[in-house]
DNA sequence: GTAATTAGTAACAGATTTGGTTACGAATTC
DNA sequence: GAATTCGTAACCAAATCTGTTACTAATTAC
């Protein structure tokens, strides 16, 4: 699921934005994304499943998040949403024709090169945390204000 | 196509392997990577129109590195074979209803942040040449052969 | 010049993925 | 007990991905 990321990113923004205002429930976080619930709840199950967010069942229910907003990353968000075997550039299969030996070495050095680049980008994705998501966002909405 | 990286990267390499040996087909590639031979001249396309790699039809032909394995990096490889509205993390479609402000500030600072995301992860892959490629290759098979 | 080889590309099919929808049970509040 | 909301299963349509066949154009071999 391609939007996931995006879809938790937007999640976690949006209740942080709105933290003083109690829990912020799947249809309202739909509405904002221009989707169904059920998208977001999918999402929302997972973030639960890390930590990063609590939800409640019932009348005035809904999500808010589970930690400071400063302790969450968007590559918190990513691991929530990635399972062991998802990767952003592919794996080489290593598939080949017995007797053929370059090709299953091929094969592996470009998976650890794959690795290697993903690490560099899940490390940026590290570097911003949702307060400074918050902080940006409020900074722009006062701008956008102001024009 | 999310194979086509890999794909890349692996005609790339076994190219630069086979630099002395005369031109690659691409059935021979196909076998390597376990495919078929369309499929590799579907990314062997692109990476001709990047200038990166030449082919010849004809008996004898196939294809050869354009430029010397240091000058091509991974990141080429990659340009080759995106297009503009591609990216591995998706992009918040923003859409919204009339009124509400916030979710257009929400899509546009991630879109901010997704780009220099990827940003770090294509400095990687430029940081690796089919040189280097090769090298590392060619290394790890003569470690093998001696086991 | 003719035959053989190979790239390039279009067209198509099957499998998989993705995003959206409906539905329903469980939990919670009022 | 009624209303609300989550959590999740089931299903569907659209898109994407991978592989295949088929054909043309270009080039070499003889």
């Amino acid at each position: 699921m391609n939007s996931q990321l995006t879809i938790a990113a937007h999640i976690l923004a949006v209740l942080a934005h709105h933290k003083d205002d109690g829990a912020v429930t799947s249809e309202v976080l739909a509405e904002g994304f221009g989707t169904n619930p059920v998208v977001i709840r999918r999402v929302l199950s997972q973030l639960k499943k890390a930590g990063l967010i609590a939800g409640r069942p019932g009348a005035g229910g809904g999500s808010v998040l589970a930690k400071p907003a400063e302790e969450i990353s968007l590559r918190d968000a990513y691991s929530a949403i990635s399972d062991d075997t998802s990767s952003v550039l592919g794996r080489h299969p290593g598939r080949c024709k017995d007797g053929e030996s370059v090709t299953p070495i091929i094969a592996e050095y470009l998976n650890e090169l794959f690795v290697d680049a993903e690490k560099a980008l899940l490390a940026k994705l590290g570097s911003v945390s949702v307060l400074e998501l918050t902080q940006e966002i409020g900074k722009r909405m006062g701008l956008e204000a102001r024009e």
